[in-house]
DNA sequence: AGCACGCCGACT
DNA sequence: GTCGGCGTGCTC
């Protein structure tokens, strides 16, 4: 094939030099062992579609945009789409002097497709190398990955770096085992316990895609329950994906799915534990089908599963199911993106049930999986509430500081077995909030949270403005407290009141697994309590206070989260021990609260379902959409200014960023020490998120990237305020 | 991000 | 005249 046919376009404008080389010098890095020709200058191109188009990996330089380069012949056969290659890349390249500059730097890439023609109006470099002939950005990955850089106004290529692991040669030299077949559809089991359980599991089996919100039983079936469903998705000859919180409820899934399907052999366990080498080998054992069920914690979402018939989510209200890297995608929205793009079954489990998963309900996209009533009843602990002004007023009560009503449950229950005592996290300090009704301060004028900037002075840490005249909404008060809690205290307390029993604790460092079927107090922060073999004879939950005295916009909703969480480990009331006797859960609460009055009817459905409405109403997410847009002040005014943003948009804000807490590393939307940032708030009607999104990333690609110095966009913030 | 080009002021 | 400040823009 002759050389000229091959040439780029436009040729005409290279200077002479170049012109004959074709295509620029490129030189393969020393250290490659087997090297090809050190140099591709003036080797022949592919025949079929000599332009790889490859996106660049690291570098600033992205902007989702595709870079085109020369495929040499003898490239031809490995350069496919998908593949990891090698690229120069740098400034001044084009223009050559003497023939005998090099480019820049090698940079990592990927190439996303083989055409025929650049519409690059110069000449093309050559591919420096391909990396490795594995085929990991697959078509069914790029385009999830596409969808989700626009969900979030982020690049492709920080999708992809969550997306993809990192390459490792060994693993990647082995063979994957080869698949097994499907195997027979399980029996419902225990999710016999939910009327439209088995039906569920029936549809995942014969191939439908049903779509639930699960309202988890309170009790130690879960975990099983996500394997039968698992189970019955292979047995209808797909795949299956489960993303959970931590390693610690990955494993407990990965141990039922080995229960179910009779070995280890169909499924695998994807979590950040494992290290990069056997992360590598189980992502390439997906990716190359030889497993088809994976469960894992929320790097998994991306899991490249084949033929993927049902996307699982547990516990969608924990924070970790969002990356902390940009785009800083959640994997709710992630797998709800692969449930309709790749038109799968879809199941969001829950104890409780956040205001995200009642929308998909209350819209109709997706059904409640529930149990009846009495079932919930007789699963569920008692809860007993303590209302925290009633313990103030009892003198005795406030000397001991604990109840009459916990310290005989505690006593009682230690008789029988564990007894659980949840304990605020440190840190977790309450804001302001209504003295009489304990609601959150909010601003009159846009519901944001209200701060106090010093005595006497409150300020919106949405939109910046005084509030010189604040009152209740709820009741109408118009006094303040911000109040902290000695719960730690008192647990130390109740560990030296019962000496003969042993208390265990279980918190941030060091988590405990479970505990067994012995007397013993179990103090815990929320999120690391311990199963116990048989469940908690009882729990107190004494850090209601700190739960909901936060201003965040989730306060309630993490609050009864947290408590269900406790108190499902605890045996149900209707579930009778040796002694005849159900378990109990004493909260210290004020008993009208409406996320405790949830928490005693059992009924997380019901609060969301009313969450919802008043979010809306309000103006709040997942209703309304928002974007948080952080970084210097002038760089947040631009991006704003310059992005076209969709009618009836509003700008919240800017104001000033609070410094992050010392201590914490540093996260993308941080300030770098020493230096003040503002966040402004980008609020649109319902329907409007993507426009939004959108906007922002079309905003974003006009301006030029300076690194450092440009704004953080954020599509759906967590931590509003 | 690098890195080169380019358009200003101070120097042998 | 030339050296070099870093502001601007490009990298297939």
């Amino acid at each position: 094939m002759s050389r000229d046919d091959e040439r780029p376009r436009d040729s005409a404008e290279v200077p002479e030099g170049e012109q004959l080389a074709l295509i620029r010098e490129t030189v393969r890095k020393a250290k490659v062992p087997k090297a090809k020709p050190r140099t591709w200058r003036g080797a022949a191109l592919a025949a079929e579609r000599p332009v790889a188009r490859v996106l660049v990996d690291k570098g600033p330089v992205h902007l989702d945009k595709l870079w085109d380069y020369a495929v040499p012949a003898e490239m031809d056969a490995e350069a496919r789409p998908g593949v990891r290659v090698r690229v120069r890349f740098g400034a001044g390249a084009g223009k050559v002097r003497e023939g005998r500059r090099e480019g820049g730097g090698l940079l990592d890439g990927y190439i996303i497709e083989r055409v025929a023609e650049s519409d690059y109006r110069g000449p093309l470099a050559a591919l420096a190398q391909v990396v490795s002939t594995e085929q990991v950005l697959g078509p069914g990955l790029l385009a999830l990955c596409r969808a989700v850089a626009d969900r979030y106004a982020g690049s492709l290529a920080d999708v992809l770096q969550l997306a993809l692991p990192k390459r490792n040669a060994r693993a990647e030299g082995e063979p994957s085992p080869p698949p097994l077949p499907p195997p027979e559809p399980p029996a419902p089991g225990s999710w016999a316990r939910y009327p439209a359980g088995p039906g569920f599991l029936e549809a995942l089996a014969r191939g439908d895609r049903p779509r639930a919100v699960w309202t988890a039983l309170p009790g130690p079936h879960w975990p099983r329950e996500w394997a039968t469903a698992v189970a019955a998705t292979l047995a209808s000859g797909r795949g299956a994906l489960v993303v959970v919180p931590d390693g610690r409820t990955a494993e407990r899934v990965d141990a039922a799915l080995t229960e179910v399907l009779g070995g280890p052999g169909r499924h695998v366990l994807l979590t950040a534990d494992l290290g990069p080498e056997e992360r590598y080998r189980r992502w390439l054992a997906v990716s190359r089908g030889s497993v088809r069920a994976v469960v894992g914690t929320r790097a998994a979402m991306f899991a490249p599963v084949r033929d993927l018939g049902l996307v699982g989510i547990w516990d969608d209200g924990d924070r970790s199911h969002s990356d902390d890297r940009l785009p800083q995608p959640h994997a709710r929205d992630v797998l709800l993106l692969r449930a309709v793009h790749e038109k799968t079954g879809f199941l969001l489990g829950d104890l409780g049930r956040t205001v995200e998963a009642a929308q998909l309900v209350e819209n109709g996209w997706a059904r409640p999986l529930e149990a009846d009533r009495e079932r919930v009843r007789a699963a569920a602990p008692l809860i007993r509430t303590v209302d925290e002004g009633e313990v103030a007023r009892d003198a005795e009560a406030r000397a001991a500081r604990l109840p009459t009503i916990a310290w005989q449950t505690v006593r009682e229950a230690l008789t029988r077995g564990p007894v659980l005592v949840q304990v605020p996290r440190r840190g977790y300090v309450p804001k302001l909030a209504c003295e009489r009704c304990r609601e959150p301060a909010r601003c009159a004028h846009c519901s944001g949270p209200l701060e106090a900037r010093d005595a006497d002075h409150l300020v919106c840490g949405w939109c910046g403005r005084d509030e010189p005249a604040w009152h209740c909404r709820e009741c109408g008060g118009v006094r303040l407290r911000a109040s902290v809690v000695g719960a730690r205290r008192t647990a130390e307390e109740l560990g030296r009141a019962f000496p003969s029993v042993p208390v265990r604790t279980s918190g941030r460092d060091h988590v405990l697994t479970s505990v067994p079927d012995r007397p013993a107090l179990v103090v815990s922060t929320p999120g690391a309590e311990p199963v116990a073999e048989g469940g908690y004879a009882a729990a107190l939950l004494l850090d209601g206070w700190a739960l909901l005295g936060r201003p965040d916009l989730r306060a309630g909703e993490d609050a009864l989260r947290h408590w269900l969480e406790a108190a499902s480990l605890v045996r149900g009331h209707g579930e009778e021990d040796d002694d005849g006797r159900g378990g109990t859960v004493v909260i210290m609460a004020e008993p009208t609260l409406r996320p405790v009055q949830a928490l005693v009817r059992w009924d997380p459905a019901g609060y969301a379902a009313r969450e919802l409405a008043e979010r809306s109403d309000l103006g709040f997410p997942p209703i309304s959409r928002m974007a948080a847009v952080t970084g210097p002040a002038e760089a947040v005014a631009e991006l704003i200014a310059s992005t076209r943003l969709p009618e009836g948009a509003e700008t919240l804000g800017p104001v000033p960023l609070p410094p992050p807490p010392p201590g914490r590393p540093r996260r993308p939307g941080d300030p770098p020490a020493g230096e003040v940032w503002e966040r402004a708030l980008l609020r649109v009607r319902p329907g409007q998120g993507s426009a939004l999104a959108a906007a922002l990333k079309e905003a974003k690609a006009r301006r030029l990237a300076r690194g450092d110095r440009d704004p953080a966009v954020r599509v759906d913030p967590l931590d509003i305020g």
